[in-house]
DNA sequence: CGTGTGACACGTA
DNA sequence: TTACGTGCCACAC
């Protein structure tokens, strides 16, 4: 377990329900790091956190995770996008992304 | 050392 | 919309 391990994960528990950050914005938000960095670090430690707000740049979901991420975004009212007919399991960043934790900045 | 891999991102087609 | 190519960088071999 790493000292940037350590701050990702920090940042992962610090992003409010309804919200997300892309890996991109959590390594930007560190000054440190790339977001391949990031994700190594949620695969290996992220069991512990909301690792459901944390996701892809584009609000593509964890593969092999979507079923159990919306059941979390129903529940904390994190925007999705996409038709329901479809069952897009897809969020709507716009809305959603959260730049961080100002007080921590 | 070189090479391949990945819970990524972005531009282009 | 998806599919590549490229950049990226730590890590395992």
């Amino acid at each position: 377990m790493s000292e940037y391990a350590s701050r990702v994960l920090d940042v992962a528990e610090s992003i409010p329900p309804g919200r997300v950050m892309s890996y991109g914005d959590i390594a930007e938000y560190l000054a440190e790091g790339g977001p391949r960095q990031v994700g190594r670090v949620m695969a290996l430690w992220g069991g512990g956190v909301p690792w459901w707000r944390v996701v892809h740049s584009d609000g593509r979901l964890l593969v092999g995770h979507e079923r159990e991420a919306v059941g979390h975004y129903r529940r904390e009212g994190t925007p999705l996008r996409g038709s329901a007919a479809r069952q897009q399991h897809r969020l709507d960043m716009s809305k959603a992304r959260w730049a961080g934790e100002p007080a921590l900045r």
